[in-house]
DNA sequence: GCGATCAGCT
DNA sequence: CACAGCTGATCGC
């Protein structure tokens, strides 16, 4: 308990009960209603909010990771020459009978010695301190931004701050989407989930602070677009195990954008740990062998749409929907130039499907040709073509889809194109009253220019993580997103409670 | 001039 | 709201 009181001490706080690493505090206030008691150094918790379900783990944490022998340091099954390796690892630590907050970066605040801040730029720092007595600094006098969701915290604003605890899995030297903190004391293996600016935020050709874990197609995109040396670059193929620092590490398709994985950890003394990243459970998921075959003990689950009122169709039926429309749009107006809009990687189907259901080739501009050709999609890369004129299906940034662009967009192609029909895939184009509905929903009009927000979603709805969360039955439950808001986070727990009720 | 970071915005 | 960014300003090199 000493550590946790320590650790309110002082005006450090960056969210009503989240610390600067993202870590809850135990509420101490005489009205709280949590409790808590203290047991050979470990705190349990009596009630059953967020806080105390975290605390309150049920397991032994300490003595997480035996210091380690000379022993062969990498010992990844498939060849690959580590060499590179060696480079710079007197800069990484061993990980040591360390506690468990000692693990999640939770350390009592002892000084600038403590703090792992690689100079941030002092004149910065002071200029930002300026305008806030409200503003709230941490114990350097950095002004720290507050958590209030954690796009904040993934975003890295406020960056060099410690990586908060729930991007490091205990009992492994092992990151997971933490490239903005810098070098992290311990870290020998950063995963990276998937290849999406809010998770690989911090990569760049600069990047030197240890070997990047992910998949091949995001391996290939990391260099690609960001530049990282190649040397820090280790691609591990889906569904093949592993052994990674000692770890057993397995990627499994994500079923979020291409080349996401989520990613499971197998311990040497049985605990398995899946990090979802991003992802859309699905039925499927549920006969991976290695789920089947190891129950997973803590689950770090992508909780966007952890809320009821979340509830949308599968994406085949969406692109069913996008498909009819299309298509009877063309049929009664020919010269219509059909556009999906899409961000970096993500909601290919829905412009495959199109291009599939009118027999059509896809068009977009070049940097996003270079993307798409990377991902040695057969399908997709026989069907990408360079020149707008030649097929009326166009690919476009999401943020292009205003009636205003699009009108200045279709006037380039004169007299070839005379209307719009757009689409705006995205989870957020749910509505509670259309829900599964597809049928009701009603596309913006303006002038030539018509756009369907339709809910294509690459996250789990409600549903689909209650039923994923029951087939994996795990003792504990780490949500990733919507966790910076307390009244948030019990809510999300308290779901986790009613799905696995015995 | 280039790349990185950050506030503000959708 | 915020999926996963983008834009423009500023700063360091």
């Amino acid at each position: 308990m000493e550590i946790l009181t320590d650790e309110r001490e002082g005006d450090i706080s960056i969210s009503e009960n989240l610390d600067e690493n993202g870590f809850p505090f135990l509420p101490l206030s005489p009205e709280s209603e949590s409790r808590y008691e203290e047991t050979d150094g470990s705190i349990l918790a009596v009630d059953g909010s967020f806080v105390s379900d975290f605390y309150g783990s049920g397991t032994d944490w300490s003595c997480l990771r035996e210091g380690e022998s000379d022993q062969k340091k990498l010992e990844l099954e498939r060849g690959t020459d580590w060499s590179c390796l060696k480079e710079g690892e007197s800069d990484r630590k061993k990980l040591v009978q360390r506690d468990l907050f000692q693990m999640w970066g939770f350390k009592k605040r002892g000084g600038p010695s403590e703090c792992r801040v690689s100079s941030p730029p002092a004149m910065k720092r002071e200029k930002r301190r300026i305008n806030g007595h409200d503003s709230i600094s941490d114990w350097a006098g950095r002004k720290v931004p507050r958590l209030g969701k954690e796009k904040t915290a993934e975003h890295c604003v406020g960056a060099r701050r410690a990586c908060p605890f729930y991007k490091k899995i205990p009992g492994t030297p092992f990151t997971v989407d933490a490239f903005c903190y810098g070098l992290i004391e311990g870290c020998e293996a950063y995963f990276l989930s998937h290849f999406h600016h809010d998770h690989y935020g911090g990569l760049s050709k600069r990047w030197s602070h240890g070997p990047i874990y992910c998949t091949p197609l995001t391996a290939r995109l990391v260099k690609m677009c960001l530049s990282v040396n190649p040397l820090f670059i280790h691609p591990l193929e889906l569904d093949t195990e592993y052994v990674v620092e000692g770890i057993k590490v397995t990627m499994l398709e994500a079923n979020h954008c291409p080349g996401a994985a989520l990613i499971h950890f197998r311990l040497g003394d049985g605990r398995c740990y899946l990090h979802t990243g991003d992802f859309r459970a699905c039925k499927l998921m549920q006969s991976h062998p290695i789920l089947l075959s190891h129950r997973v003990n803590v689950l770090y689950l992508d909780t966007t749409y952890c809320n009821p009122k979340y509830r949308f169709p599968s994406k085949e039926d969406v692109v069913g929907f996008v498909a009819r429309i299309t298509k009877s749009t063309l049929a009664k107006q020919p010269k219509t130039l059909v556009v999906v809009g899409a961000y970096s990687i993500g909601k290919e189907h829905v412009y495959i499907a199109i291009s599939k259901a009118l027999g059509v080739n896809i068009y977009t501009d070049a940097s996003r040709r270079r993307i798409l050709q990377s991902f040695g999609w057969p399908e997709l890369s026989g069907k990408i073509c360079s020149l707008g004129q030649s097929t009326p299906l166009h690919v476009l940034p999401i943020s292009s889809l205003r009636p205003e662009s699009l009108q200045q967009y279709l006037k380039k192609y004169g007299e070839q194109f005379t209307a719009v029909l757009a689409f705006r895939p995205t989870g957020w184009s749910y509505s509670e009253a259309i829900g599964n509905q597809l049928d009701l929903i009603r596309p913006s009009s303006k002038g030539n220019v018509k756009i369907y927000g339709v809910p294509y979603s690459e996250h789990s709805s409600f549903l689909e993580l209650r039923d994923f969360v029951q087939f994996l039955k795990p003792d504990k439950i780490i949500p990733t997103v919507n966790v910076g808001n307390a009244a948030n986070r019990d809510k999300m727990q308290s779901h986790f409670r009613e799905w696995l009720k015995t």
